[in-house]
DNA sequence: ATTTTTGCAAAAGGTTTGCATTGAC
DNA sequence: GTCAATGCAAACCTTTTGCAAAAAT
């Protein structure tokens, strides 16, 4: 994903403060965050920033291939840590999401589309919804499946 | 996914042009289509609408169970009506959307899940990225996998 | 008559842009 | 001094809300 172009295409950077505490943030809680997740993280360490440099710095940061953006139909967008290729798990009752790696093998199903279309897959997105541990504690309220 | 509780939240419905239209929109296309699309359906069909009547029409057929939200990350939401459970070919170079049918069977990777959470699963998202065959032919500058 | 459907304007929520200023190298 | 980083206000885009008017049963 990430290519020379890319790189080339971003010139010199500043190792700010905003930067670098954007870039802990997001390596230290290892999931996809969203924008007030982030200013939150920021404003505990008692850094005030702009909302738009906010989002200048995570735009860069994503130029750069260092972070990745994600949408999880929340109506607002995500951004993680670029480490290996990996899904999430998606609380469907409080929005909870956590990571999960397992070993994947997609190409019977990647054949399969290739018989009938003509497209050239380079990708997927592959998520889990269910219900986390606590939500299945706290509540009668919750559908059962 | 379409229970009871929902059926018996919405009340009389009347049959209206607009939510007809909607639905043979939804109905003709067979794919997820978004707002806009939507709006130049019934357009085309003479239908003049405000935006709040066509989001409200949406909700209400999401509601249902006669049509679902999805979202590809693309900032904005689309319908597709419920046909039974099946994937996407997304093109990343013209945002064309497909839909797919495959076997599928993701036992042993919800069984690796379980295995290290504590969600019950309910479900995925699983929709596939690629350059459809038109942009495949149309220009150099498609970055190859 | 009652209740759904509609239009309009305005707001909401997340994200982006233009422009001038500040600050790092 | 140069170029990246920032703040601010305003714009943008999609979607939602409140309220009153219209249409359907």
């Amino acid at each position: 994903m990430i290519d020379d172009t890319q790189e080339l295409k971003s010139k010199n950077t500043r190792l700010t403060t905003t930067k670098k505490t954007i870039l802990t943030c997001l390596i230290e809680q290892k999931k996809p965050l969203d924008y007030r997740q982030i200013e939150s993280f920021l404003d505990s360490r008692g850094i005030k920033v702009n909302k738009t440099t906010i989002y200048r710095q995570l735009d860069q940061l994503q130029i750069k291939g260092i972070i990745q953006e994600l949408d999880f139909g929340e109506g607002k967008k995500r951004y993680e840590i670029i480490s290996k290729h990996h899904h999430h798990l998606i609380c469907t009752a409080c929005n909870k999401i956590e990571c999960v790696n397992f070993e994947e093998d997609f190409n019977s199903q990647e054949a399969e589309i290739s018989q009938y279309t003509n497209f050239r897959i380079t990708g997927h997105m592959f998520e889990f919804l269910g219900i986390c541990g606590k939500c299945q504690n706290k509540t009668g309220k919750i559908k059962h499946a």
